[in-house]
DNA sequence: TAGATTGTTAATCGATTAACAATC
DNA sequence: TAGATTGTTAATCGATTAACAATC
Protein backbone atom coordinates (compact mmCIF):
# COMPACT_ATOMS: atom_id res chain seq x y z
CA UNK A 1 0.00 0.00 0.00
CA UNK A 2 2.26 2.76 1.01
CA UNK A 3 5.11 2.27 -0.56
CA UNK A 4 8.82 3.59 -0.67
CA UNK A 5 7.98 5.88 2.28
CA UNK A 6 11.60 7.02 3.49
CA UNK A 7 12.41 5.88 7.17
CA UNK A 8 13.43 9.41 7.58
CA UNK A 9 9.83 10.20 7.30
CA UNK A 10 8.80 6.95 8.94
CA UNK A 11 10.87 8.39 12.18
CA UNK A 12 9.73 11.61 12.73
CA UNK A 13 5.52 10.43 12.87
CA UNK A 14 5.79 9.58 16.65
CA UNK A 15 7.21 12.82 17.00
CA UNK A 16 4.29 14.61 15.11
CA UNK A 17 1.80 12.42 17.63
CA UNK A 18 3.11 13.59 20.92
CA UNK A 19 2.82 16.87 19.98
CA UNK A 20 -1.01 16.66 18.39
CA UNK A 21 -1.62 14.46 21.36
CA UNK A 22 -0.25 17.99 23.61
CA UNK A 23 -2.70 19.88 21.58
CA UNK A 24 -5.63 17.40 22.08
CA UNK A 25 -5.02 18.11 25.92
CA UNK A 26 -4.80 21.31 25.43
CA UNK A 27 -7.93 21.33 23.79
CA UNK A 28 -6.79 22.61 20.76
CA UNK A 29 -9.10 21.60 18.00
CA UNK A 30 -7.38 23.04 14.65
CA UNK A 31 -3.79 23.89 13.71
CA UNK A 32 -1.61 24.67 10.64
CA UNK A 33 1.39 23.11 9.21
CA UNK A 34 2.53 26.80 10.11
CA UNK A 35 1.67 26.93 13.89
CA UNK A 36 2.65 23.24 13.94
CA UNK A 37 6.21 24.18 12.62
CA UNK A 38 7.06 26.50 15.32
CA UNK A 39 5.83 24.50 17.88
CA UNK A 40 7.90 21.49 16.59
CA UNK A 41 11.29 23.64 15.32
CA UNK A 42 10.58 22.38 11.86
CA UNK A 43 9.44 23.65 8.61
CA UNK A 44 5.79 24.10 7.53
CA UNK A 45 6.80 22.14 4.26
CA UNK A 46 8.15 19.15 5.65
CA UNK A 47 5.09 18.45 7.98
CA UNK A 48 3.09 18.86 4.76
CA UNK A 49 5.27 16.94 2.56
CA UNK A 50 5.63 13.99 5.55
CA UNK A 51 1.64 13.93 5.85
CA UNK A 52 0.88 13.63 2.39
CA UNK A 53 3.03 10.60 2.57
CA UNK A 54 0.17 9.16 3.87
CA UNK A 55 -2.70 11.26 2.45
CA UNK A 56 -4.68 14.33 2.19
CA UNK A 57 -5.69 14.78 5.94
CA UNK A 58 -5.75 18.78 5.92
CA UNK A 59 -7.74 20.87 4.32
CA UNK A 60 -7.26 24.22 2.71
CA UNK A 61 -7.83 27.27 4.01
CA UNK A 62 -8.51 25.69 7.70
CA UNK A 63 -5.22 23.39 8.60
CA UNK A 64 -5.51 20.73 10.32
CA UNK A 65 -7.89 19.20 12.56
CA UNK A 66 -6.08 17.71 15.81
CA UNK A 67 -8.15 14.81 16.99
CA UNK A 68 -8.36 13.85 13.01
CA UNK A 69 -4.95 13.65 12.63
CA UNK A 70 -3.34 12.71 15.99
CA UNK A 71 -5.71 9.44 15.61
CA UNK A 72 -4.88 8.87 11.29
CA UNK A 73 -1.28 9.40 12.26
CA UNK A 74 -2.10 6.57 15.25
CA UNK A 75 -3.44 4.49 12.43
CA UNK A 76 -0.26 4.77 10.14
CA UNK A 77 2.05 3.60 13.25
CA UNK A 78 -0.16 0.92 14.00
CA UNK A 79 -1.10 1.82 17.12
CA UNK A 80 -4.89 1.09 16.75
CA UNK A 81 -3.74 -2.73 16.90
CA UNK A 82 -2.73 -4.68 20.53
CA UNK A 83 1.39 -5.79 20.28
CA UNK A 84 1.90 -8.73 22.55
CA UNK A 85 5.54 -8.18 23.18
CA UNK A 86 7.76 -10.76 25.09
CA UNK A 87 11.22 -9.63 27.18
CA UNK A 88 14.33 -11.85 26.82
CA UNK A 89 16.69 -10.95 29.36
CA UNK A 90 14.76 -9.73 32.90
CA UNK A 91 17.33 -7.91 34.49
CA UNK A 92 16.90 -4.12 35.13
CA UNK A 93 16.62 -3.52 31.26
CA UNK A 94 14.53 -5.96 30.25
CA UNK A 95 12.34 -5.41 34.05
CA UNK A 96 12.38 -1.40 33.78
CA UNK A 97 10.17 -2.10 30.30
CA UNK A 98 7.70 -4.39 31.66
CA UNK A 99 7.09 -1.95 34.25
CA UNK A 100 6.92 1.14 31.96
CA UNK A 101 3.26 1.50 31.84
CA UNK A 102 2.72 4.02 28.91
CA UNK A 103 3.97 1.17 26.58
CA UNK A 104 0.42 -0.22 27.66
CA UNK A 105 -1.40 2.45 26.70
CA UNK A 106 -0.06 2.55 23.08
CA UNK A 107 -1.05 -0.94 22.95
CA UNK A 108 2.43 -2.68 23.15
CA UNK A 109 1.16 -5.41 25.88
CA UNK A 110 4.16 -7.28 27.84
CA UNK A 111 3.07 -11.04 27.87
CA UNK A 112 6.24 -12.60 29.51
CA UNK A 113 10.01 -12.41 30.47
CA UNK A 114 12.09 -14.64 29.94
CA UNK A 115 15.63 -15.44 31.41
CA UNK A 116 18.24 -18.09 32.31
CA UNK A 117 19.09 -17.06 35.86
CA UNK A 118 17.27 -19.44 38.08
CA UNK A 119 16.31 -17.48 40.95
CA UNK A 120 14.36 -15.05 39.09
CA UNK A 121 12.55 -17.90 37.01
CA UNK A 122 9.45 -17.95 38.40
CA UNK A 123 8.85 -14.64 39.72
CA UNK A 124 6.87 -11.75 38.62
CA UNK A 125 7.14 -8.24 37.54
CA UNK A 126 4.25 -5.82 37.65
CA UNK A 127 2.27 -9.62 37.29
CA UNK A 128 3.89 -10.78 34.31
CA UNK A 129 5.16 -14.10 35.26
CA UNK A 130 9.61 -14.58 34.25
CA UNK A 131 10.05 -18.42 32.43
CA UNK A 132 13.05 -20.09 31.63
CA UNK A 133 14.69 -19.11 28.17
CA UNK A 134 14.09 -23.05 27.26
CA UNK A 135 10.31 -22.62 27.58
CA UNK A 136 10.25 -19.81 25.03
CA UNK A 137 9.60 -21.85 22.26
CA UNK A 138 6.20 -23.73 23.93
CA UNK A 139 5.51 -20.37 24.72
CA UNK A 140 5.30 -19.18 21.68
CA UNK A 141 3.61 -21.95 20.34
CA UNK A 142 0.50 -21.40 22.69
CA UNK A 143 0.35 -17.75 22.37
CA UNK A 144 0.66 -14.89 19.69
CA UNK A 145 3.74 -12.96 20.27
CA UNK A 146 4.33 -10.22 18.08
CA UNK A 147 7.22 -8.15 19.59
CA UNK A 148 10.40 -9.47 21.18
CA UNK A 149 12.79 -7.24 23.00
CA UNK A 150 16.31 -8.04 23.59
CA UNK A 151 17.75 -7.31 26.93
CA UNK A 152 20.75 -9.84 27.29
CA UNK A 153 24.34 -9.82 27.16
CA UNK A 154 25.41 -10.20 23.25
CA UNK A 155 26.97 -13.15 23.37
CA UNK A 156 23.66 -15.28 23.70
CA UNK A 157 21.29 -12.11 21.23
CA UNK A 158 22.24 -13.60 17.58
CA UNK A 159 21.31 -17.26 19.00
CA UNK A 160 18.34 -16.34 20.59
CA UNK A 161 17.31 -13.89 17.59
CA UNK A 162 17.61 -16.85 14.98
CA UNK A 163 15.05 -18.87 17.77
CA UNK A 164 12.63 -16.13 17.70
CA UNK A 165 12.62 -15.73 13.75
CA UNK A 166 11.86 -19.53 13.35
CA UNK A 167 8.72 -19.13 15.34
CA UNK A 168 7.76 -16.96 13.25
CA UNK A 169 7.88 -13.32 15.53
CA UNK A 170 7.05 -10.37 13.64
CA UNK A 171 10.04 -7.83 15.10
CA UNK A 172 12.96 -7.88 17.42
CA UNK A 173 13.62 -4.63 19.72
CA UNK A 174 16.95 -5.33 20.33
CA UNK A 175 19.08 -3.72 22.72
CA UNK A 176 21.83 -5.90 23.12
CA UNK A 177 24.64 -3.90 21.34
CA UNK A 178 25.24 -6.32 18.37
CA UNK A 179 23.89 -5.80 15.00
CA UNK A 180 21.74 -8.72 14.50
CA UNK A 181 22.21 -11.12 11.43
CA UNK A 182 18.50 -11.62 10.12
CA UNK A 183 18.14 -12.50 6.56
CA UNK A 184 14.22 -12.81 7.16
CA UNK A 185 12.82 -10.14 5.34
CA UNK A 186 10.01 -9.90 7.00
CA UNK A 187 11.25 -9.61 10.71
CA UNK A 188 11.86 -6.43 11.60
CA UNK A 189 14.65 -5.19 13.55
CA UNK A 190 14.62 -1.89 15.64
CA UNK A 191 18.02 -1.21 17.59
CA UNK A 192 18.20 0.45 20.51
CA UNK A 193 22.01 0.61 20.73
CA UNK A 194 22.04 2.97 24.16
CA UNK A 195 26.01 3.00 24.34
CA UNK A 196 26.35 4.27 21.02
CA UNK A 197 24.23 7.00 22.08
CA UNK A 198 26.02 7.62 24.97
CA UNK A 199 29.47 8.04 22.63
CA UNK A 200 27.88 10.26 20.45
CA UNK A 201 26.72 12.57 23.17
CA UNK A 202 30.33 12.46 24.72
CA UNK A 203 31.80 13.58 21.17
CA UNK A 204 29.64 16.55 21.15
CA UNK A 205 30.69 17.65 24.36
CA UNK A 206 34.15 17.31 23.32
CA UNK A 207 33.46 19.05 20.34
CA UNK A 208 31.44 22.14 22.19
CA UNK A 209 35.04 22.35 24.52
CA UNK A 210 36.71 23.80 21.45
CA UNK B 1 38.72 22.34 14.75
CA UNK B 2 36.50 19.31 13.38
CA UNK B 3 33.79 21.82 12.10
CA UNK B 4 30.83 21.30 10.33
CA UNK B 5 30.85 17.50 10.11
CA UNK B 6 27.45 16.26 10.25
CA UNK B 7 25.78 14.19 13.08
CA UNK B 8 24.86 11.29 10.34
CA UNK B 9 28.79 10.44 10.47
CA UNK B 10 28.63 11.05 13.67
CA UNK B 11 26.41 8.63 14.53
CA UNK B 12 27.98 6.11 12.41
CA UNK B 13 31.16 6.77 14.65
CA UNK B 14 30.20 4.04 17.50
CA UNK B 15 29.20 1.49 14.96
CA UNK B 16 33.11 1.79 13.47
CA UNK B 17 34.25 1.05 17.18
CA UNK B 18 32.28 -1.67 17.79
CA UNK B 19 33.40 -3.67 14.65
CA UNK B 20 36.47 -2.79 15.43
CA UNK B 21 37.06 -4.16 19.18
CA UNK B 22 35.11 -7.10 17.41
CA UNK B 23 38.46 -7.14 15.03
CA UNK B 24 40.88 -6.43 17.70
CA UNK B 25 39.63 -9.05 19.80
CA UNK B 26 40.17 -11.26 16.97
CA UNK B 27 43.44 -10.46 16.52
CA UNK B 28 43.11 -9.08 13.31
CA UNK B 29 45.83 -6.73 12.11
CA UNK B 30 44.91 -4.69 9.44
CA UNK B 31 41.81 -4.18 7.61
CA UNK B 32 40.78 -2.56 3.94
CA UNK B 33 37.30 -0.66 3.72
CA UNK B 34 36.31 -2.97 1.71
CA UNK B 35 36.46 -5.76 4.04
CA UNK B 36 34.95 -3.66 6.26
CA UNK B 37 32.29 -2.57 4.29
CA UNK B 38 31.15 -6.34 3.66
CA UNK B 39 31.33 -7.13 7.26
CA UNK B 40 29.47 -3.61 7.95
CA UNK B 41 26.87 -3.84 5.27
CA UNK B 42 28.29 -0.41 4.09
CA UNK B 43 29.78 1.12 1.36
CA UNK B 44 33.45 1.01 1.48
CA UNK B 45 33.28 4.72 -0.08
CA UNK B 46 31.15 5.40 2.96
CA UNK B 47 33.81 4.14 5.40
CA UNK B 48 36.82 6.08 3.81
CA UNK B 49 34.69 9.03 3.08
CA UNK B 50 33.16 9.19 7.18
CA UNK B 51 37.05 8.41 8.63
CA UNK B 52 38.75 11.50 6.24
CA UNK B 53 36.60 13.67 7.82
CA UNK B 54 38.65 13.18 10.99
CA UNK B 55 41.86 12.51 9.13
CA UNK B 56 43.94 10.41 6.45
CA UNK B 57 44.02 6.73 9.09
CA UNK B 58 44.62 4.85 6.57
CA UNK B 59 48.06 3.70 3.96
CA UNK B 60 47.48 3.23 0.58
CA UNK B 61 47.84 -0.26 -0.86
CA UNK B 62 47.70 -1.46 3.14
CA UNK B 63 44.79 -0.42 4.57
CA UNK B 64 43.69 0.91 8.31
CA UNK B 65 45.34 -1.36 11.51
CA UNK B 66 43.15 -1.76 13.35
CA UNK B 67 44.60 -1.16 16.81
CA UNK B 68 45.29 2.34 15.90
CA UNK B 69 41.86 3.09 13.84
CA UNK B 70 40.06 1.77 17.12
CA UNK B 71 41.99 3.76 19.43
CA UNK B 72 41.56 6.91 16.99
CA UNK B 73 37.98 6.61 17.07
CA UNK B 74 37.79 6.78 20.63
CA UNK B 75 39.63 9.92 20.96
CA UNK B 76 37.46 11.38 18.52
CA UNK B 77 34.12 10.01 20.65
CA UNK B 78 35.82 11.51 23.49
CA UNK B 79 36.30 7.63 25.34
CA UNK B 80 39.67 8.80 26.15
CA UNK B 81 38.60 10.92 28.89
CA UNK B 82 36.06 9.81 31.59
CA UNK B 83 32.86 11.71 32.22
CA UNK B 84 31.09 11.62 35.28
CA UNK B 85 27.63 10.60 35.20
CA UNK B 86 24.25 11.87 37.62
CA UNK B 87 21.17 9.82 36.96
CA UNK B 88 17.52 11.87 37.97
CA UNK B 89 15.13 9.36 38.22
CA UNK B 90 16.39 6.46 40.06
CA UNK B 91 13.33 3.99 39.08
CA UNK B 92 13.75 0.99 36.86
CA UNK B 93 15.30 2.71 34.11
CA UNK B 94 17.55 4.93 36.21
CA UNK B 95 18.45 2.22 38.01
CA UNK B 96 18.80 0.02 35.04
CA UNK B 97 21.56 2.39 33.61
CA UNK B 98 23.69 2.56 37.08
CA UNK B 99 23.80 -1.25 36.58
CA UNK B 100 25.22 -1.30 33.34
CA UNK B 101 28.84 -2.28 33.62
CA UNK B 102 29.64 -1.61 30.03
CA UNK B 103 29.43 2.46 30.14
CA UNK B 104 31.97 2.64 32.80
CA UNK B 105 34.40 1.18 30.86
CA UNK B 106 33.74 3.33 28.06
CA UNK B 107 34.50 6.03 30.83
CA UNK B 108 31.22 7.29 31.95
CA UNK B 109 31.06 6.85 35.53
CA UNK B 110 27.94 7.05 37.31
CA UNK B 111 28.99 9.24 40.44
CA UNK B 112 25.08 9.88 42.14
CA UNK B 113 21.34 9.10 41.67
CA UNK B 114 18.63 11.57 42.79
CA UNK B 115 14.84 11.25 42.65
CA UNK B 116 11.93 12.37 44.64
CA UNK B 117 10.74 9.10 46.49
CA UNK B 118 11.68 9.13 49.92
CA UNK B 119 11.66 5.48 50.57
CA UNK B 120 14.08 4.94 48.02
CA UNK B 121 16.59 7.92 49.21
CA UNK B 122 19.33 7.19 50.85
CA UNK B 123 19.57 3.59 49.47
CA UNK B 124 22.09 2.46 46.89
CA UNK B 125 22.55 1.27 43.62
CA UNK B 126 25.46 -1.03 42.63
CA UNK B 127 27.36 1.13 45.85
CA UNK B 128 25.99 4.49 44.57
CA UNK B 129 23.65 6.72 46.56
CA UNK B 130 20.31 7.71 46.06
CA UNK B 131 19.72 11.46 47.09
CA UNK B 132 16.81 13.56 47.49
CA UNK B 133 16.62 15.41 44.17
CA UNK B 134 16.92 18.45 46.43
CA UNK B 135 20.37 18.25 46.96
CA UNK B 136 20.93 18.62 43.45
CA UNK B 137 22.59 21.52 43.68
CA UNK B 138 24.87 21.30 46.26
CA UNK B 139 25.96 17.80 45.18
CA UNK B 140 26.89 19.63 41.61
CA UNK B 141 29.05 22.32 43.12
CA UNK B 142 30.56 20.19 44.86
CA UNK B 143 31.86 17.50 42.23
CA UNK B 144 32.31 17.34 38.84
CA UNK B 145 29.36 16.31 36.53
CA UNK B 146 29.63 16.03 33.09
CA UNK B 147 26.29 14.08 32.37
CA UNK B 148 23.11 13.95 33.32
CA UNK B 149 20.74 11.38 32.66
CA UNK B 150 17.09 12.24 32.70
CA UNK B 151 15.08 8.86 33.44
CA UNK B 152 12.39 10.74 35.48
CA UNK B 153 8.34 11.47 34.09
CA UNK B 154 7.67 14.21 31.99
CA UNK B 155 6.27 16.09 34.03
CA UNK B 156 9.34 17.53 35.24
CA UNK B 157 11.76 17.40 33.01
CA UNK B 158 11.74 20.24 31.66
CA UNK B 159 11.89 22.40 35.18
CA UNK B 160 15.25 19.63 35.71
CA UNK B 161 16.94 20.32 32.76
CA UNK B 162 16.41 23.97 33.28
CA UNK B 163 18.09 23.38 36.82
CA UNK B 164 20.70 21.35 35.42
CA UNK B 165 21.25 24.14 32.45
CA UNK B 166 21.91 26.58 35.37
CA UNK B 167 24.24 24.82 37.18
CA UNK B 168 26.50 24.31 34.20
CA UNK B 169 25.72 20.63 33.24
CA UNK B 170 27.97 19.92 29.55
CA UNK B 171 25.06 17.55 28.62
CA UNK B 172 21.60 15.84 29.02
CA UNK B 173 20.98 12.06 27.76
CA UNK B 174 17.40 12.75 27.80
CA UNK B 175 14.75 9.60 28.22
CA UNK B 176 11.60 11.31 29.52
CA UNK B 177 9.58 11.39 26.52
CA UNK B 178 9.18 15.32 25.96
CA UNK B 179 11.57 17.59 23.81
CA UNK B 180 13.45 19.79 25.77
CA UNK B 181 13.63 23.39 25.60
CA UNK B 182 17.24 24.15 26.21
CA UNK B 183 18.07 27.35 24.26
CA UNK B 184 22.05 27.41 26.09
CA UNK B 185 23.78 26.08 22.86
CA UNK B 186 27.27 24.59 24.56
CA UNK B 187 24.77 22.10 26.58
CA UNK B 188 24.08 18.62 24.73
CA UNK B 189 20.83 17.15 25.13
CA UNK B 190 20.54 13.89 23.03
CA UNK B 191 17.10 12.43 23.40
CA UNK B 192 16.70 8.45 23.46
CA UNK B 193 12.62 8.20 23.11
CA UNK B 194 11.79 4.71 23.29
CA UNK B 195 8.44 4.64 22.74
CA UNK B 196 9.16 6.41 19.40
CA UNK B 197 11.56 3.61 18.66
CA UNK B 198 8.62 1.18 19.58
CA UNK B 199 6.20 3.20 17.43
CA UNK B 200 8.74 3.02 14.40
CA UNK B 201 8.91 -0.88 14.60
CA UNK B 202 4.91 -1.04 15.03
CA UNK B 203 4.62 0.76 11.55
CA UNK B 204 7.21 -1.13 9.96
CA UNK B 205 5.16 -4.50 11.12
CA UNK B 206 2.09 -3.15 9.65
CA UNK B 207 3.72 -2.23 6.17
CA UNK B 208 5.52 -5.69 6.42
CA UNK B 209 2.30 -7.58 6.97
CA UNK B 210 0.54 -6.08 3.85
C1' DT C 1 -16.39 36.12 -2.35
C1' DA C 2 -11.73 36.93 -0.23
C1' DG C 3 -8.42 35.02 2.73
C1' DA C 4 -6.11 31.24 4.31
C1' DT C 5 -3.79 27.21 3.92
C1' DT C 6 -3.30 22.89 1.88
C1' DG C 7 -1.34 19.56 -1.66
C1' DT C 8 2.07 19.21 -4.98
C1' DT C 9 5.54 20.45 -8.27
C1' DA C 10 9.99 22.49 -8.87
C1' DA C 11 14.48 24.08 -6.91
C1' DT C 12 17.98 23.50 -3.66
C1' DC C 13 20.70 21.39 -0.62
C1' DG C 14 23.22 17.66 1.50
C1' DA C 15 24.57 12.98 1.75
C1' DT C 16 25.98 8.87 -0.59
C1' DT C 17 28.30 6.47 -4.17
C1' DA C 18 31.47 6.09 -8.00
C1' DA C 19 35.74 6.94 -10.07
C1' DC C 20 40.43 7.58 -10.21
C1' DA C 21 44.85 9.82 -9.38
C1' DA C 22 48.10 9.66 -5.58
C1' DT C 23 51.03 6.82 -3.05
C1' DC C 24 52.41 3.22 0.04
C1' DT D 1 58.67 -2.09 -9.37
C1' DA D 2 53.74 -3.76 -9.58
C1' DG D 3 49.70 -4.32 -6.97
C1' DA D 4 46.74 -2.71 -3.67
C1' DT D 5 44.20 0.55 -1.47
C1' DT D 6 43.73 4.99 0.24
C1' DG D 7 42.28 10.02 -0.04
C1' DT D 8 39.69 13.00 -2.67
C1' DT D 9 37.17 14.89 -6.49
C1' DA D 10 33.16 14.39 -9.36
C1' DA D 11 28.52 12.32 -10.24
C1' DT D 12 24.38 10.69 -8.48
C1' DC D 13 20.84 10.16 -5.59
C1' DG D 14 17.57 11.37 -2.04
C1' DA D 15 15.73 14.48 1.22
C1' DT D 16 14.46 19.11 2.40
C1' DT D 17 12.80 23.58 1.32
C1' DA D 18 10.51 26.96 -1.55
C1' DA D 19 6.90 28.33 -4.45
C1' DC D 20 2.45 28.45 -6.04
C1' DA D 21 -1.80 26.77 -8.13
C1' DA D 22 -5.83 24.43 -6.27
C1' DT D 23 -9.50 24.78 -3.19
C1' DC D 24 -11.90 25.07 1.13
Amino acid sequence: MEKGISQAVVRRMPRYYRYLRDLLEQGVERVSSNELSKLMKVTASQIRQDLNNFGGFGQQGYGYNVRFLYEEIGKILGLDQTHNLIIIGAGNLGQAIANYGRFDSLGFVTVALFDVNPEIIGKEVRGIKIHALDELEVFCQNHKVDIAALTMPKQSADNTAQRLVELGIRAIWNFAHVDLDVDDESVVVENVHLSDSLMQLSYNIVKNKQ
